[in-house]
DNA sequence: ATAGTATATTGGTCGGACCAATGGTCCACT
DNA sequence: AGTGGACCATTGGTCCGACCAATATACTAT
């Protein structure tokens, strides 16, 4: 437990654009700026923030995406309201400077309902080859247990065929990553995953949809818990 | 049912750098630029499709926002596994240009799953006011019932307080609410919402989750099999 | 009043220049 | 031979200034 949770998004925090999206992004979402405000001008921006218009245009173009703004071209930009907006990033931002963990519990309350779905679309849909890789990679026994749990539970989203639900659970996978290094530093957590990865495979195999859900919704309870006490710990 | 459906996406595919952005993407999405390949510098992209090279740089920003590529200052731009991304607008993006409604009927999969249990999250946390603003927008004669079937479904995804599911819901109504034009044709329909929006309400405010979730599930396993004999019937 | 037109404003694109991070080469030193 | 560090070419990031294109508005002619 030294090392986990040591770089959490900063990443290419080094953009110039990246700190005016935060800067914007923070008004409209503290409702500093109303929804359907109209916003300075792309040369207004430039000048007051004291960068270049393309700089500023990057940074628009970003909180478009977001779909925290509307640009209309030849009219101006116009902020919309954050509530209607579908981006998961949006998440992904909030939680890198929440301190009282909500967001993370917000994602394994539904972490909690898709997954076992996802499970159990898995031992639905699942091919021979989906079976073969998953048991492929449950087998590796080079892997260790993180590596593998990761790899485990994305065979299963994929073996579900549904695109919605693999972004889902890849969104969800880049939430709780920075807390699995420290799940998997107790020996008994690496051998029930072990124990779990058998049971997922049995089930799918089985084409045991009901079982399969069963299994990982046991598995998402557990792993909650254990995540709940260690936050609590930490203060 | 004559104008529905009709502006599908491209409203903004004005922008020189969406078009850019299409193409590349489509490149990524079929494998003809595998995963972890370098793509052309920006100053050959800009020279090979004849374009500013600011342009091309908003269209790997935007890229970069569907976690489609990684751009490393100094070394080069590389695409990504597609099937990592955790961006929704990916779903958008193939329900555009989806022959075969495969697209919707993953969403509709996915939706069976969430907003019921996203009507149970509200009935469990719904304040008085939440209530009272259901109320208000049920009883309110003068609207017509898409819009208000929208602003109820809206409103039960706020109660449950959670922002992920919220953001669910929007990525949801996003891609449903095309269709909704035609679902409400039918008179027949439109009591069954009046009705189901009494129901719904009446246990969120009993704080029944339970009974919410069902109601919920009930609705969506209704409008699921209207659309389904409605897309049938287009071929 | 109304429809059409001119114009100012604003976003979109362009070109060319320089800054900053990275990877690789090469050389001095051990 | 191996290692560490200086150097440099390459590539993304930012800047400047100009022009194109869509929109809103005010104005004009009817």
């Amino acid at each position: 437990m030294t090392v986990d949770m040591v770089f959490a998004q900063p990443l290419t925090r080094s953009r110039l654009s990246e700190e005016i999206v935060a800067i914007i992004q923070k008004q409209i979402m503290t409702g500093a700026i109303a929804p359907g405000a109209k916003l300075p001008t792309e040369r207004e921006l430039a000048l007051s923030l004291k960068v270049n218009r393309a700089t500023v245009r990057e940074a628009l173009r970003k909180l478009e995406n977001l779909e925290l703004i509307e640009i209309r071209h030849g009219d101006g930009v116009y902020a919309k309201n954050y509530l209607d907006s579908s981006n998961l990033d949006l998440i992904k931002a909030s939680f890198s400077t929440d301190e009282h963990n909500e967001t993370i519990f917000n994602v394994l309350e539904v972490r909690r309902i898709v997954v076992p779905e996802m499970a159990s679309l898995a031992a639905q849909r699942r091919t021979d080859e989906d079976l073969d890789e998953l048991e492929d990679v449950i087998l590796h026994q080079e892997m260790d247990m993180l590596e593998k749990d990761i790899k485990v539970n994305q065979l299963i989203a994929r073996a579900g065929r549904n695109p919605v639900y693999t972004i889902m659970q890849n969104f969800i996978y880049q939430i709780t990553r920075e807390y699995s290094y420290f799940y998997f530093d107790h020996e008994e957590e690496v051998e029930r995953a072990g124990r779990f990865h058998h049971r997922i495979f049995d089930a799918i195999k089985r084409r045991d949809a009901s079982g399969a859900r069963r299994i990982m919704l046991e598995a998402m309870i557990h792993s909650e818990e254990r995540l709940k006490t260690y936050l609590a710990g930490k203060h």
